[in-house]
Formats: C-alpha cells, sequence, structure tokens
DNA sequence: GGTTCACTCAGACTTGGGACGGAGTAAAAA
DNA sequence: TTTTTACTCCGTCCCAAGTCTGAGTGAACC
C-alpha cells in the first residue's frame, strides 16, 4: 500500500470545489489537505499545508493562478501545479506552462481524467488536454509572427495608430518630426503587408496586439 | 411540511454538476429531478424530467445557456431559469434576461446564496448578483449608444471601414458609387464623432461591434 | 397630400496620408 | 574596422480621403 497523495485545491468558485473533493473523496489514494479561494491565499498557506500536488484555477478575484504558480514554485520547485481551468485561448496556455505548470486540464474533465493527471503530476509526468495541446502546437506554427519584425519605436507609432492619432498628433507626442513619423508608418505597412494605417490598426486589434 | 422543489441542473462541467448536488443534498427542501451537460440535451430532457427550476450554465460545448432558456421557455412559459455562469460581462447578461432568465446568479455563490435563489425563483422572485447588478445598471445609462444610431447601409459601411476596405473596395462591395460611400462615411464620423476612417475602425474594435 | 427619412449621386475644394529617394548619427555586431 | 541596424529628418510628388453644398428617388408615416 502506497502513501496517499497530498493535495490542494486553488479555486474561488465553492462550488467547485466542492465538486472536486466529490471526486477525489472516492479515491482512496488522495488525500486532501487543504484549499483555497484565491491565488494569493493558496501563496500564504501552501507551505504550511504541504501539499505534493496542486489543482489550481486561473482566473480568480484575487491573485491569478499564473501569478501564484510563478510564485508557489519559486519557494517550492519540486510542487506539481496542474492547471484546471475553463479556457483554452492561447493568452492562458502559454504563461502557464511558461510559469511551470506541469499539466493542464479543462474543467470539462471527467474525474478519472483529473485522477489520472494527479497520479501521473505526482510521478513527474505532464498531462495535457487535447484541445489545449491543439492550441500549442498552432501557436507554435504561427511562429513567424509579422509584429515581432517591427522595431520598437515602430511598436509604439503602431500603438498610437491602433489608438486613432493622426501623424501630427504621433509626432507631438512622441517628441520628433512629422517626417519621421512617416517613415515609421510607411516601415511598418511594409513589414504588416498593409496598404494603410487603418488596415495597420485593423491588424492591432485582430491580434490583439494592445490588449490591455 | 412541504412539497419538495424539483431542480434540473445544466452544466457542461461534469465537477460543477458534482459540487452543485454536494450543495443541494443537504437541502431538505430540494430534489434534484435531472442534469444536462449542454444545452441542446436540457432542451431534450426537461420535459420528460419536469423540474420546477433550472440551474443553467451559459457557455456550453453543444448548445449555450441562452438559447436553451428560449427554447425551454418557450414549451413551459412558467418555468423558472436561475443562470449560474462564471462571468457577468454585458453580452452575456442582456441576452439572458432577454431570454427571460429569472435570476443571475455567479459560479462565486455560496451555497446558501443559491439555495436562496432557487427557493425565490420558485416563488417567481428574482435574484440578481451584486456585480452583475452592477453592470445591467451601467449598462442602461450608456444607453444613447452612438452606434444605435446609423441607418443599417452605414452600419454596413463601418464594417467594410473595419475590415481595412478603402472607399473603392466599399463601393465595389456594395454596388454604389464612391461619392455615395463618402457621404455614409462622413455622416457615420459626424454620428460616432471621430475624424477619420481609422478612428472609426478602433472605434468599431472597441465596442466589440463586429466580433463574429 | 405633405412631411420625413434613408439612400443615392454630383461637383468643387482642401488636406493629410503615403511613396520614393536621399541622408546623417549612434550603437551594436561582425 | 567595417558593416549593419535603428532612429532620425528633409523635399517632392500624387492621390485618396474627407468637407460642403445641392439634389433626386422611393418608402413610410400622418
Amino acid at each position: 500500500m502506497t502513501e496517499k497523495i497530498k493535495i490542494m485545491i486553488v479555486d474561488d468558485h465553492d462550488m467547485v470545489r466542492k465538486g472536486l473533493k466529490a471526486y477525489l473523496s472516492t479515491e482512496e489514494n488522495i488525500e486532501i489537505v487543504g484549499e483555497a479561494s484565491s491565488g494569493n491565499q493558496a501563496v500564504r498557506s501552501f507551505e504550511s499545508l504541504r501539499p505534493e500536488v496542486i489543482l489550481m484555477d486561473l482566473i480568480m478575484e484575487d491573485g491569478n493562478g499564473i501569478e501564484a504558480t510563478k510564485q508557489i514554485l519559486a519557494k517550492a520547485p519540486l510542487m506539481k501545479v496542474i492547471i484546471l481551468t475553463s479556457f483554452y485561448d492561447d493568452e492562458q496556455v502559454f504563461p502557464a506552462i511558461e510559469a511551470g505548470a506541469m499539466s493542464y486540464l479543462l474543467k470539462t474533465a471527467s474525474s478519472e481524467e483529473i485522477i489520472q493527471a494527479i497520479h501521473k503530476a505526482h510521478r513527474g509526468k505532464t498531462v495535457i488536454d487535447g484541445k489545449v495541446a491543439q492550441k500549442l502546437v498552432a501557436g507554435l506554427r504561427k511562429s513567424p509572427q509579422p509584429f515581432d519584425q517591427l522595431t520598437a519605436r515602430e511598436k509604439e507609432v503602431l500603438r498610437l495608430i491602433a489608438d486613432g492619432k493622426n501623424n501630427a498628433e504621433i509626432a507631438a507626442t512622441l517628441f520628433i518630426g512629422i517626417k519621421t513619423v512617416k517613415t515609421h508608418v510607411s516601415s511598418i505597412f511594409s513589414k504588416l503587408d498593409v496598404a494603410d494605417r487603418t488596415q495597420a490598426a485593423v491588424y492591432a486589434y485582430q491580434n490583439h496586439l494592445f490588449t490591455k
């Protein structure tokens, strides 16, 4: 008989925590040693709870899961963090992996999948949901992003274009001449393969470049 | 002693359903008569399950909650539907209310809140989460939306502007003259209070006008 | 019958946008 | 040291963009 795997649940939805407990209570080899309703709370309490595996939601009110994952791994590099979220968009997946998450599951996962993932994470193995994996490879494929070709200055100019500013306003904002602005603007157009400033702004929005 | 309130749970997350069951199983006056993992499945099965109150998630793979709510209320106008979701953005709240939902709760709600909402819904009373209510009144306040001032034709033109098309392309697309396009474009500018087509495109994206 | 409104188009006009070519400086890479 | 790259700026030229005024049509409304 092996030791029980000690896990911690981090999710701001009370009912998700309850649901997970209902899931995992049927498992003999798993023991829930604690839970947290926010990322910050998890960071504060994981050391005293001493879990081996953490089930972490991403979107939470007080301290998101990615930041919490980073901070936890900074203090406990061997901790296994399983991301358990409702979303599988690129903006979430990449930072989560970068932050050091061991696995990435969707909340649509069945109890068996989650239990399997916990066991695998405990043994140091990664589990990525199929849909998430698709996004992942798709994201890697599109790597030659035209936007990255822009220089720092050109990115500033593009941002101002996407704000709807004209060349004179951009020049005033950046304390440079209008002619210089035009040079940057033209360079942006050729790099992004667009015809005018409106298309450049459209490019910026459709690629979510400046979504703050 | 009153009769038990018959409820149905609609959510594509297995664990949320489990969590809700764990919540509600402690309540004497509530009985779970069925569940569904998608909107379409809910529409197909609610008639045979005969619930009095339905707890409905909004975002689901197969048939979203708003569409399901509409279809259910078309067949059973007295059904009480409680929306139970993770989000509280305008694009979700308004259509849900329009669709006829009785209450709107967030998944961060506690078990007491949910149980209370079920009882109130059963008695025909509405419960709106505080944050959702804020969005709601904020949404009503901003009612004079410039975009709605646009005519049908002007909206078409604005969409093409937001696609990055120039006046000649717009004219060709709509089979009208360039002069006519210019008329529409100028009218759009004055109604949206913007200076040029780039700002109009920015307006469209920042207000999520054409997010398909 | 008259009024309003959306849609269409025209001519005349001004201006900002953008292309093209040229050029200087400073810093980093080779 | 030479080369490359990013950033800056100038002048010229052309055209699309946008304003303004005016006007005709058909549908809807009263």
